[in-house]
DNA sequence: CATGAATGAGCATTCATTCAT
DNA sequence: CATGAATGAATGCTCATTCAT
């Protein structure tokens, strides 16, 4: 499928890959080197004032446009995914990118607890809530469901976050 | 592969299935036929009392536990969605599955609006959180992931439910 | 195949016949039962003057009309004819049915003589050619090719008979 | 069969031919290359005196001799047939082949008329003759069905040209 | 007579891989 | 770098046959 698309051989191919698994390991780095969490989340501007915009917007960044390219992105990830759970060789980059997200919200939430607007307890089990939501509504996304993504994705914000504001 | 396992001919397989199609279809019903929002969370005997109790016992229910059985059923569920990705077919009854357990939750936390513990706005929405993050964490179980799972469960009810109750 | 037309279980033919060989075989004597010379052409009523006529209309008959019950038989015919050119067994029905009909051809050509009709020389090679043409001629028709069938008989019998009678 | 036959694999066979279909059709072209009208009868030395030795010897030299090759020949022509009745695809090339026998006899006849050995009329059906004979006979010599094939031919062509002459 | 269940052999095809060039 | 040619293993499926019931 792969050579046919690219225009080569498939004997080409394995001048450039040892493997077939040495070809999917390399193609999740190659696309998942702009999949981080700070690629989506602006943590250098961030402030107490545009706080919660920054999460709201950067949860809704990572969803996957219609634009292909977002979504072949997201496609590799849920195919990778899928070897994962067949194949262990293949959970480690996974793993990484997941704990990447979820440092990276539980900077962000500390960052909100430094300007005062969240309480100190409990930052790491709410950065997981986060991540595990956004991680699925980009799935459901993926497979095209229709949902009120934004208006959920805000929604938890609200109640793991700006409550604790008032 | 399977009639490696079963330690039956692949012809026999074929007596039994018409095609490689109809022995997925009936796989997955056979196996999800208990896997429903009522057969996890207590509706009959629901009150005011033990309502968030409900909930709570009800999330962890759906978690795979390392009992084989239980594991095997979210194994064929996991394969079943990466073929619900490729091919419509096998996306009627996954979205049938999902919309169970989102009438479920919907159903559940109305019962807690009667009950006076919930306010009656966005009932939708949050039966849409419970319902993702519940679905995404028995993933993770799956995948065998460290993650302190009845904390970030109860944290979620406690952010979606309890704290409107004060 | 034959088992869904019928609408019995493939085990209960195999109480009827022993292999799919005989099956074969008996399915084609059973079929052929009525395809012989003296089916298609009146050899009973023939006389001088209606010879040529009689001669025209049996081969005519032969052809496969548009009735699914002549047509199925011929390809019947054209089934076994297939088989016996790549397994022994089934040539000799066939070599059978061939030679009633060249034997059919060569006691009619001889009733012409009789009549004064045909000179006496070379009736077995004339038989053969009246012979040969028309099974080629069902044979087209069974491919519905589009062609002249009536003129190209009646055309070689006039060649081979009528030129003759002057 | 035809892996086993050569001494190489399945796998390889298809490194050639895409697909079964692609397979047979090229067989037959490669095969068919030489079975064509002017193969056979000489059709640029053919004049007044050498016309009818011309036929007779053009279909004499149709006839599969015992030799291997040409009787392979006929065999792929007989299974392709069998597929032609079956599946459109495979009806085309068989149908041109056919066509250009009876072309080609149809060009020969005119020659005849041309040197004033045949009447004009009728060359249309003459031709349709002399091919469904001299591809029945063929067939025939195939079977290896013991017959006189040189005399039967001779004789129709008598029949269809010589008596004309006079 | 008839069926259910199973099986071995085969077929059309794909795919990961190798290797000589 | 790239290709052509080959291969073993697997997959989805059909078919002729068997055998116990």
């Amino acid at each position: 499928m792969i050579s046919k698309k690219v225009g080569i051989t498939k004997s080409s191919i394995y001048y450039h890959f040892a493997t077939k698994e040495e070809l999917i390991h390399r193609t999740f780095e190659y696309i998942f080197k702009g999949h981080y969490f700070a690629a989506y989340f602006d943590m250098d501007s961030v402030n107490k004032d545009n706080f919660v915009e920054t999460l709201v917007r950067g949860g809704l960044n990572m969803l996957p446009s219609d634009d292909e390219d977002h979504r072949s992105k997201l496609r590799v990830l849920s195919e990778f995914t899928m070897l994962a759970e067949r194949d262990d060789q293949f959970r480690a980059p996974l793993l990484k990118v997941q704990q990447d997200f979820l440092d990276g919200f539980i900077h962000l939430l500390s960052k909100g607890v430094e300007f005062g607007l969240i309480a100190p307890s409990n930052i790491e089990v709410s950065s997981k809530i986060l991540a595990l939501l956004i991680d699925n509504l980009s799935r459901c996304k993926m497979m095209k469901m229709e949902m009120e993504y934004r208006i959920i994705w805000e929604e938890l914000i609200d109640r793991m976050i700006c409550r604790e504001i008032q």
